[in-house]
DNA sequence: ACAAACGTGCCAACCTGTAT
DNA sequence: ATACAGGTTGGCACGTTTGT
């Protein structure tokens, strides 16, 4: 399999009125990808600058960061053909590679507003290899920004950044460096522009130490948190049933948390984010994770201070 | 029976940091 | 500039519990 490190640029609108008029916000003007084989060598690169259909101006923010000017694009050739070509490069055996989780998104809503066809139905496995840095070097929770990972790990900068050759090119020596690193590769992503239509394409990934579920789509809140699935909170280690030590609970309705204990696997925290989907609708993002009781105290000691700060609210008013 | 107090869900507003 | 993720805070609405 090989790993196809992606990067991407994109316009927006620079004024209200276009914005309002344009019902794609973010349109891509350059692709660029690298090409790795399975021992992460090098065996090709894409580069191409694409002619925009939606915004003629170049928003003068993105226009500062990414150095790119509408001259250079008028002969250039359109998204469809570019990403047409693109897709083709790509081969038929690979996994996308990309800085952030915003890139596999922004290219599916660009391919879906030129009605080209779908890169995928289901939520889409990737590497998000600014998320496997802050595993193999830092917190694993901290996000950085593609140049400060270059400059910690040593790596040349010999070309400017913010174009999609260059970003393309560090992402993958970044990537190089985190795949070597123990056990690194295992954290994959899931980008989830197209959801899980039914329960039997939810999503059920265990790691090491954690696992992640992206439920289906449902109506609303009430609906999500009254299927089992969501809240079930079986051992994601050996689906024992486990004591539930602290009851879900959100202090926003969006975040919901809660404690149970696994008799073979000890405390593990389990955490529910509420998430929009288009048309309203919502879906759900649960991760089940083993923790000490350093994090099980501290989230009960979260749940008191809600329930404290709630009941001060009251008696001042 | 009634009102006050409490617990909870939900939302808007705001924050930081990242992407372009 | 816009959009997103993830977080906090405060207020409103509602149902339940408690005190009288």
């Amino acid at each position: 399999m090989n790993y196809i490190i992606l990067d991407l640029e994109w316009n927006q609108a620079d004024d209200l009125k276009t914005k309002l008029e344009s019902e794609l916000t973010f349109e891509i003007i350059e692709v660029g990808a690298i090409k790795l084989n399975s021992e992460y060598m090098q065996i090709d690169s894409f580069h191409e600058l694409i002619k925009p259909q939606v915004f003629n101006r170049m928003n003068q923010v993105t226009g500062e960061l990414i150095h790119i000017s509408m001259r250079e694009l008028e002969n250039c050739r359109n998204f469809c053909e570019a990403a047409s070509d693109f897709l083709r490069w790509c081969g038929d055996d690979y996994i996308f590679c990309t800085w952030g989780n915003v890139d596999l998104t922004e290219l599916q809503k660009n391919m879906d507003f030129y009605h080209m066809p779908g890169l995928s139905k289901k939520p889409i496995k990737y590497y998000d290899v600014q998320k496997l840095f802050s595993i193999a070097f830092e917190d694993k929770k901290k996000r950085r920004a593609l140049q400060f990972a270059v400059e910690f790990l040593n790596i040349k900068e010999e070309v400017a950044f913010h174009r999609a050759d260059a970003d393309a090119f560090y992402t993958a020596k970044v990537f190089k460096k985190v795949a070597a690193a123990e056990g690194v590769l295992k954290n994959y992503s899931f980008d989830t522009y197209r959801l899980p239509k039914n329960k039997a394409e939810e999503i059920n990934a265990v790691f090491e130490d954690y696992a992640k579920y992206i439920s289906r789509e449902f109506i609303n809140k009430l609906a999500a948190m009254n299927d089992k699935d969501v809240v079930s909170t079986k051992c994601f280690l050996c689906g024992a049933k486990t004591r539930k030590k602290v009851p879900w609970f959100s202090n926003n309705g969006r975040n919901y948390y809660s404690v149970m204990v696994c008799p073979r696997h000890g405390n593990i925290k389990g955490k529910i984010r509420m998430k929009k989907s288009v048309n309203d609708k919502i879906y759900v993002v649960k991760t089940m994770k083993q923790v000490n009781m350093d994090t099980v105290n501290d989230i009960i000691m979260k749940r008191n201070q809600l329930r404290e700060g709630r009941r001060e609210r009251r008696h001042r008013t």
